[in-house]
RNA sequence: GGCCCGUUCGUCUAUCGGUUAGGACAUCUGGUUUUCAACCAGGAAAGAGGGGUUCAACUCCCCUACGGGCUGCCA
């Protein structure tokens, strides 16, 4: 491996603006980000937007945003493909200047019979130009595209990372058109001079795009550019071995922000689907960044796991920063559209997050287990918990409310206490729980209720003890 | 049709010629418990099929099956 240390790593991720960042999309990016940012590279963004009809600045904006959900921040500006048209087409020119490429005049409706034709056939499709070694003087005047004259014997060796040496032999390769009839560069001539003049050292694409890297060696080995290094990854598949598709469910990056799944906890998720580090499951980005090779990505397509994504998730959520998971749970709320938290509500999250965290495994869970600090009084039980405060309970809880109003609010003090109050009922705690849940929480499953209670304060438990004992508006 | 790639528990994967084929998620059983979650203990669960090579094959080679990709004046 000497040679890596001799040239700094580039890697970029080059999505089609034709709609959302889709979750394979996003995978790509972050295996190019992980390789840059591991060995203090540059991973850059192009946006291949050279197909005017289908190219969205919406859905540039779907990836951009995608992809800063993602924490995937790249190097530099962002670059059009398209504004980079005139340095394709002068490309072109010059390997036509060199005798490397050939005006082709053959109309496009004859070379689609020649195809039927062969097809029919059962032969080769691939269609050989007469034009290709005809004089200038012998060219007529008439529209043209502009081919490359790949080589027609021999082999092309694609020396991939992922997939290993893959030998295609070159009378498979086709004379590809470089430009246009109307004198546009085509997207793979783009690609090669983007990825050359941006200094690209590391191609990381998804593998639909493997044999085209045959083709487009043709380009650098004519220009007499070095070969960047290959990493054809695997395509992400659905549950069902199909290819991800809307039917499985959210294939948008910002679907899953919307869902509430925290951007670590994807970063993981994504990052071990199809590379591995041995045995580790759960890791940090810093790890991520340290451990990630070529080396661990894997042949074979992987199919998207949501239960496993939501695992991952919840140890995340488990182990990050109460103050950074409020700011995370603010963001979440504004990107899928749900009022935004009070300042009370954030600080009553923010006290409660210790308790709250252990237990969620995306934001939606974690603020369903936070009612309890969220909500004011009145507290209006839903039907699960309205059960729990008959008027049986509701006795219980109004003797003892006045003892806890005379106790110490610690975790101690309150176990004590409740304890040594179920023993003098002859019940057990368990019995108890469920009438303090509805009381303080209004639902039935709740945090432990010696958290809700330290994390609501005694003034305010106090409160809605009392509140649920006295209302009999449910029952 | 032609060319290229892939195939280990349900899923993600480890293994890199010699292992009781390991881990994680999911699942099942038991335990703990204050609900959910968590946690603890345990269980079930895999080399697509067929040929080679080798003392020995999940691992190397070939064939078949299945899945995927490319085969455009799309990207």
């Amino acid at each position: 491996m000497p040679a890596e240390t001799s040239k700094p790593v580039v890697t970029r991720f080059a999505p089609s603006p034709t709609g959302y960042l889709h979750i394979g999309g996003a995978r790509t990016a972050l295996f190019n980000w992980l390789y840059a940012r591991g060995r203090g590279g540059k991973f850059l963004l192009r946006i291949e937007d050279t197909d005017r009809a289908r190219s969205t600045p919406e859905a540039t904006q779907a990836i951009l945003q995608g992809m800063a959900w993602l924490g995937l921040d790249h190097d530099g500006d962002v670059i059009s493909q398209f504004d980079g048209a005139d340095r394709h087409a002068a490309v072109a020119h010059e390997l036509l200047a060199a005798g490397k490429a050939y005006k082709c005049y053959s109309p496009q409706d004859e070379i689609q019979a020649f195809r039927d034709a062969a097809k029919a056939e059962g032969k080769s499709t691939l269609f050989h130009s007469p034009w290709r070694d005809v004089a200038a003087k012998d060219q007529p005047d008439a529209p043209f595209v502009v081919r490359i004259k790949a080589p027609q014997e021999g082999t092309t060796i694609i020396k991939d990372e992922v997939q290993g040496d893959v030998t295609i032999r070159n009378d498979q390769l086709d004379d590809m058109v470089l430009l246009r009839s109307d004198g546009t560069p085509v997207y793979m001539l783009a690609v090669v001079v983007d990825d050359h003049d941006m200094g690209v050292t590391h191609v990381i694409r998804g593998d639909d795009h493997l044999n085209n890297a045959a083709r487009q060696m043709t380009i650098y080995n004519a220009m007499g550019w070095d070969v960047p290094v290959w990493a054809h990854i695997p395509l992400i598949f659905g549950g069902d071995g199909k290819k991800l598709s809307k039917r499985h469910g959210a294939t948008g990056a910002e679907e899953y922000q919307v869902m509430g799944y925290p951007a670590a906890g994807m970063r993981n998720y994504l990052t071990r689907l199809g590379w591995s580090h041995g045995d580790d499951e759960f890791f940090t980005d810093a790890q991520a960044k340290e451990w990630f090779d070529l080396k661990g990505i894997g042949k074979s397509p992987a199919r998207f796991d949501f239960k496993k994504l939501e695992s991952l998730c919840g140890q995340h959520i488990a182990q990050t920063d109460d103050a950074a998971l409020v700011k995370e749970i603010t963001a979440f709320l504004d990107a899928s559209g749900q009022p935004a938290l009070s300042d009370a509500q954030s600080n009553g999250l923010l006290n409660g997050m210790y308790c709250l965290k252990e237990r969620a495994k995306t934001f939606p869970d974690l603020l369903e287990k936070a009612i309890f600090v969220l909500s004011k009084r009145p507290i209006v039980p839903d039907e699960k918990a309205a059960k729990n405060l008959d008027s049986v309970s509701r006795g219980i809880l109004s003797e003892l409310t006045p003892l806890l109003s005379a106790v110490s609010w610690d975790r101690d003090s309150l176990e004590a206490a409740l304890n040594a109050f179920c023993e003098a009922k002859g019940t057990k705690f368990g019995k108890l729980a469920g009438p303090l849940r509805a009381a303080l929480a209004g639902r039935a499953v709740t945090p432990s209720v010696f958290d809700m209670m330290l994390v609501l304060g005694q003034e305010e438990s106090l409160a809605r003890l009392t509140q649920a004992a006295v209302d009999t508006a449910a029952t």
